[in-house]
DNA sequence: AGCACGCCGACT
DNA sequence: GTCGGCGTGCTC
């Protein structure tokens, strides 16, 4: 530590916006030595000086309040700083831009094993002092007497080196059986620090490798020069099956060869095995996997790992970008135009934006990936802000899957009402006469069975969330999509009494039913949210459907993700254009991203492949040019409504969501809250300049979970001048709505207004 | 978020 | 005259 630096600058370890800020410490002379930014400490606080956690994320040689406010660091509670220094910076930045307190940065970018004091998985273990027949005559010995060391003995003489919990779960033996058994010195507890191994490692298979395309080598060529230089910002916009996750290996490559460390995001671990296992065979020891499935221990143990500099290359979700790399040379964002990026929960970041942030305060390079990028992402490489890295075509040769489009309401005039046209009736034959293998997507969003009643058209809607109830076949039940409410099949329609009340829709249930009736000898196996509720449920469907125990993987969108399966030669998609009627301004960019993402999924081998999309919009745009594989064909047309009705990128939309369950108070609180954002605007001339528009509105999901949801929406223009105060603005607003009690969400870059 | 201080009602 | 309600305000 630096002479003279005696302050040390902290943020206390508790969630509220009066405690938002750096409180100094006086750092005492014995811990001079040790304590250094980045640091977990425990100091005191409140007039009561109960002890609270704490980070230091500063040292000063001066503070900005008077020597006898200020306190003393009580102690240091790690070695080493759980914070690198690289990463101090992306806490104020943010807080910022996600509008967060520091502290949920940090917590961020801790595991939550480390607060929760699950303590470092220093495993105790147990171990036998000694063996044999001396072990045999101890037991003996005190058999009579003492019943749980007996037991613990006998325990640890089938196996020795227990961890102590599980001998105490076994045996039942109380800790002082064991401390005793400690003292005679016929057993020791040693601290062990395990890692719990939540992937087992294969051992590297040497995969070969590949023969590049021409993209390919060029996008790694590119990359590399990027590595060298260490910045640089890319969107590998490659077709699917044109080998982007080949070009990440290689980069990640690259960049351990000079010395950096890599994070590989991806949208859902469970929904991409695939690209998961390619980096695990490649880089065997020095990954670490991050995942939902972890345990609190093991998602600690990993993070260890990582912040022991063990581990070279990260694969996870959104959680990963944080991951503690001190020599950061590349980020690769896996299908970056997922939603999933985006958290749901407090604070509210974007991981791609995140990633961003870290690339240029750490001189690293960012690397977008995706068939289908979010049209924001193409606009800013189109403005200069990406550079674009094209992968047009795909490997070896293989052309992209032509696509049919059927139209559904000639079928109904045709007098089909099944859910399969003519046309994908036949190619499903087809496929199953050859013994290849099909994909179907039923894309299941707003296309649940509802039930209604035929006499007076009564919708059956969930008492608490106002939304259209879901029948599941399989308990004849209704259940409610949002809250999970379940209720009994009605007999008669509660409206008028009918005994006509019915389940229309198609789920992925009846489906399945429907299309094994027709096709009796096929093998079917379904992929949607029942299906795969247990642990593990994604990666044996998966593997059993590879593996061509099955002849049709039917699901909702978790199957359009990145598989790759050489002998699906069909694809169908039943219901293209459910996901058009949504209430939102980027329906068409993800009913687009959609069906391209599965249209790829089809001829990824060499008996090549099609896709019969069926849509009763077969003219839309969204539809027609992911039909040709036309991603900027769509982005042309939907830049231009975007630039015209001013939607993102061309505004930037802060969102105040509201619930309650009182309606009247909520409808009062939005409009109070919006007119009273008005007033502000109207007396602050850059607040004015900025503003496109205000107003208050009822969501469209009107309710959830019996609380009504109405939200203010604030339209500003994208400059970052503006942004910032409307960012104040917001600090204002929010405080006014403090101690009402009504739940409320602020979003700063919302990805749906539903 | 906690915790103390503080100023009003029903109890020993 | 004291115990205790939770409103207000501060925390290096």
């Amino acid at each position: 530590m630096e002479g003279g630096v005696v302050y040390a600058g902290v943020i206390i370890d508790q969630a509220h916006p009066s405690l938002d800020r750096v409180f100094h410490y006086i750092i005492p002379p014995e811990l001079r030595e040790r304590v250094q930014v980045g640091m977990r400490v425990q100091v005191p606080f409140g007039t009561s000086n109960r002890m609270v956690e704490g980070y230091v994320v500063r040292l000063d040689t001066a503070a900005d309040v008077p020597d006898d406010k200020i306190k003393a660091i009580d102690s240091v509670l790690d070695d080493y700083p759980v914070l690198p220094q690289s990463m101090i910076p992306l806490i104020g930045w943010m807080k910022e831009e996600y509008h967060c307190l520091s502290i949920e940065a940090i917590r961020c970018m801790i595991p939550p094993g480390l607060r929760a004091n699950v303590k470092k998985k220093a495993q105790k273990l147990v171990f036998l002092n000694d063996y044999g027949d001396v072990v045999e005559e101890r037991i003996d010995h005190i058999a009579r007497k003492s019943k749980y060391m007996t037991d613990v003995l006998r325990l640890l003489a089938q196996q020795d080196g227990i961890p102590l919990e599980e001998v105490r779960a076994v045996t039942g033996a109380p800790l002082s059986s064991i401390k005793s058994l400690e003292k005679r010195g016929w057993i020791r507890i040693e601290q062990q620090e395990v890692y719990r191994n939540p992937w087992d490692y294969e051992p590297d298979t040497g995969v070969q490798p590949k023969a590049l395309t021409d993209e390919q080598r060029s996008a790694i060529e590119t990359l590399e020069a990027a590595l060298i230089r260490g910045c640089g910002k890319f969107l590998l916009q490659g077709v699917t099956g044109s080998g982007k996750t080949e070009v990440y290996i290689q980069a990640a490559q690259k960049a351990l060869a000079l010395n950096k460390q890599v994070i590989v995001l991806v949208p859902e671990i469970s929904l991409t095995p695939q690209t998961v296992e390619r980096f695990k065979s490649h880089f065997g020891q020095r990954v670490a996997i991050l995942h939902s499935g972890l345990s609190l221990g093991e998602r600690y143990d990993e993070w260890r790992r990582i912040r022991n500099q063990q581990v070279d290359v990260v694969v996870g979700a959104r959680s990963a970008i944080f991951a503690p790399f001190e020599r950061l040379g590349l980020i690769i964002v896996d299908e970056a135009h997922e939603d999933s990026y985006k958290s749901d929960m407090q604070p509210r970041y974007h991981a791609v934006g995140v990633a961003r942030k870290r690339c240029e305060l750490e001189g690293a390079v960012l690397l977008l990936g995706s068939a289908t990028p979010s049209l924001t992402d193409y606009y800013l490489a189109e403005k200069g802000m990406y550079k674009t890295i094209k992968m047009k075509h795909r490997v070896d040769h293989r052309p992209l899957p032509p696509v049919e489009i059927v139209d559904m309401r000639k079928e109904i005039e045709l007098g089909n009402r099944s859910i399969l046209s003519g046309a994908l009736y036949r190619a499903l034959a087809d496929v199953l006469q050859k013994g290849e293998q099909a994909i179907l997507l039923l894309n299941r969003r707003g296309y649940a069975q509802f039930v209604s009643c035929r006499s007076c058209g009564f919708v059956v809607k969930c008492h608490n969330c106002d939304i259209s109830l879901t029948y599941h076949a399989y308990d004849k039940t209704l259940k409610c999509h949002y809250c999970g409410a379940s209720y009994p099949y009605p007999n008669v329609c509660p409206g008028c009494g009918s005994k006509y009340i019915k389940h229309f829709g198609i789920g992925t249930q009846r489906a399945e039913e429907e299309i094994k009736k027709l096709f009796p000898q096929a093998r079917i196996i379904r992929m949607d949210m029942d299906t795969t509720s247990t642990k593990g449920a994604h990666q044996r469907i998966l593997r059993a459907f590879g593996e061509g125990k099955y002849d049709i993987l039917l699901g909702t969108q978790m199957i359009a993700k990145g598989l790759d399966f050489p002998r699906v030669t069909l694809v169908g998609v039943i219901a293209a254009d459910t996901s058009l009627h949504l209430p939102d301004y980027r329906s068409s960019e993800k009913a687009f991203q959609l069906i391209t993402q599965v249209a790829g999924r089809a001829g990824r081998g060499p008996r090549g492949g099609r896709v019969i999309i069926q849509t009763y919009q077969p003219q839309h745009y969204a539809i027609q040019f992911a039909a040709r594989h036309d991603y900027v064909g769509f982005y042309s047309r939907e830049i231009e409504i975007r630039r015209q009705f001013l939607y993102p990128p061309f505004s930037h939309i802060i969102r105040i969501l509201m619930m309650d369950e009182k309606e009247e108070d909520l409808i009062r609180l939005a409009i109070d809250t919006r007119d009273w954002l008005k007033q502000r605007i109207d007396g602050s001339p850059v607040l004015k300049q900025g503003l496109i528009d205000v107003g208050a509105y009822s969501a469209p999901l009107e309710r959830i979970n019996n609380r009504y949801r109405w939200q203010v929406l604030i339209r500003i223009r994208p400059d970052d001048i503006y942004k910032q105060a409307y960012h104040r603005l917001m600090d204002e607003c929010l405080e006014r709505l403090m101690g009402v009690k009504e739940t409320t969400i602020v979003d700063f870059y919302p990805l749906s207004l539903l």
